[in-house]
DNA sequence: ACCCATAGTTCGGAACTTCGGAACTAACGG
DNA sequence: CCGTTAGTTCCGAAGTTCCGAACTATGGGT
């Protein structure tokens, strides 16, 4: 199995970021990840809100946030934890996660998935 | 021709606004109609760096830039004035417009088009 | 040592998106 | 009215995403 590819900081590149926190089940395991203390394997996250996410996609997921330079993979056994690069992004790119996070954080509680105040 | 539909700033979702930024073409033609006192004509943006951009992608770009709430397009005539949402949407979203922005600014100038310190 | 269960990856096809050239429409000027 | 400029729409090719099924890797039990 090949070694789980980490890009270099330097080597991270905006659009990737982007693109990868556009979707929101993404965004969703990624803010996941950083709030429960930095580690997280990914059948942990086997669903996101009420969605049920397919194993492959969800490996897809891990993947695309891997490579966007979020997030770093380590094997474990039979199992991969996942560590935020929150620090090292943040260094390179001031406040962009911070902004997307509580964007998707402020649009959550804007509107309810059920009626509340009918 | 259809009257240019807007979301109202509360509709506006992140994930909209994340991918229509994703494109390092929208970024830098939403970056430039910030800079450019907030108004640009569509045709004044004929190319992004180098790369030229056909009419049809460039108007669907600007299509997708205003759907997720970007900018505000009105018919002047013959030709579209754009304008940016930026208060408004920083005021739905703080500090998401200026993250992302940076880091497009930051990362143009860390790798260099030519070879820089061999 | 072997097999089984668990955790994740890869494959492949259907559904969707994006790109861009050609044809189109809309407004204005002469 | 015709020509020009500015932008939109259409549509096919190329690319991307989604997810079930088959696969691989690791560790535990017997």
């Amino acid at each position: 199995m090949r070694p789980l590819f980490h890009p270099a900081i330097e080597d991270v590149r905006p659009e990737a970021i982007l693109h990868a926190l556009a979707d929101p089940s993404r965004a969703a395991i990624f803010a996941k990840i950083m709030q429960a203390g930095c580690v997280e394997a990914c059948s942990a996250v086997s669903a996101v809100g009420d969605r049920v996410i397919p194993k492959s996609s969800l490996s897809n997921h891990f993947k695309v946030l891997r490579e966007a330079g979020l997030i770093r993979s380590e094997r474990h056994g039979v199992e991969v934890r996942n560590h935020s690069r929150w620090m090292e992004v943040e260094a390179r790119f001031p406040g962009l996660l911070a902004g997307i996070i509580n964007a998707y954080a402020s649009d959550e509680g804007s509107h309810s998935h059920a009626a509340e105040t009918p």
